[in-house]
DNA sequence: TGCAAATTTCATTTTTTTTTGAAATGTTTG
DNA sequence: CAAACATTTCAAAAAAAAATGAAATTTGCA
């Protein structure tokens, strides 16, 4: 606790905690959450080398993470003058973080929903189609993915983070 | 496909694979989908040891599925006269499925990512304190669980499904 | 009440996911 | 250009999650 860069560890460990649940429940692996939770509350750019051995995590799983984060637009790397490594920053605006989110794990489902909906139509026998039931049915799958794909991609612009 | 209650073998396939997807977006296991699959296009009530051997999973497997399912209201049970088994049927509001999701699954982590940012509080140095850096993101994480916790149970009611 | 059927529980097995580590590839600069 | 460092990739190992199956418990009816 001299030095002017030594880290919070408590606050970093309550950040990498927080991270890793938030991430856990968006499916993303634990090693996506320490990384982002780490870089939350770091003021300078960490390199990857950097992240990995701070973490304990291979050097792979940094990599892999990274990528994983690069593609959310949750990190960004930033150049550093001397230094021919990449340096990471985390990204912290949450809304975009979740709009990129939605329209990159939750949106192709619902498009291959809707297919499949189809699908399931023109299965229906002669009978079926004459039986609300199936057509109750059938409709509130509609509505749900109907719903869901004008709903989700409008609720992160709701958000006002 | 002659008897009357002669199955639709495709929609029901279909039915099957689309919520095993959707609940896997909702971080449920395969078994969970394939049982609310199931019953979703079921006019009648299933037993579970019909379930465990239409979808040729283990009676456990049912046993367990049925009882997540229960315990979101996914699915509700059926006395049938003359038969002592309990018989299930898919509850198809999707509203309340989702309200009941939130409420079990994702409030209880925002209630401790209260405390863990009090916690991240209460360890800032006298220096941090006065470091913006920090504060701001402290306060952007504070504001990201007071939005959580107020728009997600609102959203649930917001959805007309 | 006692017994048989139905359901739940949970230790073990299987499957799936994630991480590791080392080889391959890419990049910078001396 | 080459050699030193940095990053990515991916097969194999490790860890985590889910399914099985059998024993324990519960339920309701004879």
């Amino acid at each position: 606790m001299t030095s002017v860069s030594s880290t919070n560890q408590k606050l970093e460990l309550e950040s990498i905690d927080f991270f890793v649940r938030l991430m856990g429940i968006l499916g993303m692996p634990r090693s996506v959450g320490e990384i982002y939770g780490l870089l939350y509350f770091s003021e300078k750019p960490l390199s990857m080398n950097n992240i990995s051995s701070r973490l304990e995590i291979s050097i792979g799983s940094a990599s892999q993470g990274l990528k994983t984060l690069k593609s959310l637009k949750a990190v960004r790397s930033t150049y550093i003058a001397g230094d021919r490594r990449d340096h990471y920053l985390a990204e912290t605006e949450f809304r975009r973080l979740f709009s990129n989110f939605i329209k990159d794990e939750i949106m192709p489902h619902l498009e291959s929903a809707k297919d499949r909906i189809s699908r399931m139509e023109s299965s229906l026998s002669k009978d079926e189609q004459k039986d609300d039931f199936f057509l109750i049915r059938l409709e509130k799958l509609k509505k749900l993915t109907k719903t869901g794909s004008r709903l989700l991609p409008t609720l992160a612009g709701l958000l006002k983070l």
